[in-house]
DNA sequence: GAAATATGAATGAACG
DNA sequence: CGTTCATTCATATTTC
């Protein structure tokens, strides 16, 4: 994705087909990370055009990208993406430790561990699944396909569009900073 | 064990090896994809928890576990379609819900199947498909991680209670979001 | 065991 | 702002 390509999309429909992708440096996520730790919500547009302009000498960056970043930021504080893939005995960890050493991209700098590591400095995810001895499908596949009784209260589930219309409150920035982190992000 | 196993993370120090990522088990797959049948597409936070608690009985996940599972899903049964599709079917678009079904592989109870009886919907391998020899450009991206405390003139954002206090006051004042390609809308 | 593929997870971007 | 989509990465699994 060229960031800063001159490349332009031509047009695929009101899409932008996420042909260009902005990747947050190291340097700018730092940055990112350390204004979001300071403030509490989205910063204002004369913030944002600040930190873009500040963040552009680390990289391409677009106000837009700002925006979007602190917009996601702020919406996945609640769904505990630190814990993301687990969360069963997971550390509840909520937007209270933003400042974390991605030391590690710092000093590749290549970024060559995108997405992934990078949201997992502490060492600790809280999955706790852990596969450590094999677990071989066969091992498993001694359990009987006895799902039918088991999907009795998942009748329901055909409609998936029942209750998508609740849940939409005020607008205020009410944000409980208890830990509900219960919500992942789902039409509910 | 498989992701039931109760071993804690031996600390791995600066670089985590990412423990396994949580992998269906032949129960948990088929309940899944019966839900995933029935219903057309993401399931509600409600449904979620159904479907784990129930899902939970077979081994262990988690809530992040079914809701990313149904997005993959998803997404992955209109790539097939749409991205990989092409034309060799004749028909290559539809709604998207109706997706290959892996039936083989329930009667088996392994998660897949031989390659012989894998039969792609589209058999586009190699010819379009990007993936798999994908040299990324992510040099782009690349740039020297200077650390520097450019936040000097960052610093007035250390004062999140600066405007902030209108922005969420003043939502309704300019958030049109439609158009937030060109003004992402702030309150600015 | 390496390559190829399948898939869970993370996230930027977009929608309503 | 909350939710959802699309893309990508990393790992698990299968194949050779």
């Amino acid at each position: 994705g060229r960031l800063g390509g001159l490349y332009v999309d031509p047009i695929i429909g009101h899409k932008m087909t996420a042909r260009q992708r902005w990747t947050p440096t190291a340097v700018q996520l730092q940055i990112l990370e350390r204004i979001f730790d300071q403030g509490t919500g989205t910063p204002s547009k004369q913030k944002i055009k600040d930190i873009t302009e500040e963040l552009s000498q680390h990289g391409q960056i677009s106000e837009q990208n700002v925006y979007n970043w602190f917009q996601n930021r702020r919406a996945r504080s609640k769904r505990k993406q630190h814990g993301g893939g687990g969360g069963i005995g997971g550390s509840n960890n909520n937007n209270g430790e933003s400042e974390v050493e991605t030391e590690a991209e710092t000093l590749n700098g290549k970024r060559k561990m995108p997405e992934s590591l990078r949201v997992l400095p502490n060492g600790n995810n809280g999955i706790g699944t852990t596969t450590g001895t094999s677990p071989r499908p066969e091992d498993l596949c001694f359990q009987s396909p006895e799902m039918s009784s088991d999907l009795h209260l998942l009748g329901v589930l055909s409609n998936p569009r029942d209750d998508h219309i609740v849940g939409k409150m005020g607008l205020s920035e009410s944000y409980n900073l208890y830990d509900h982190v219960e919500d992942y992000g789902m039409s509910g």
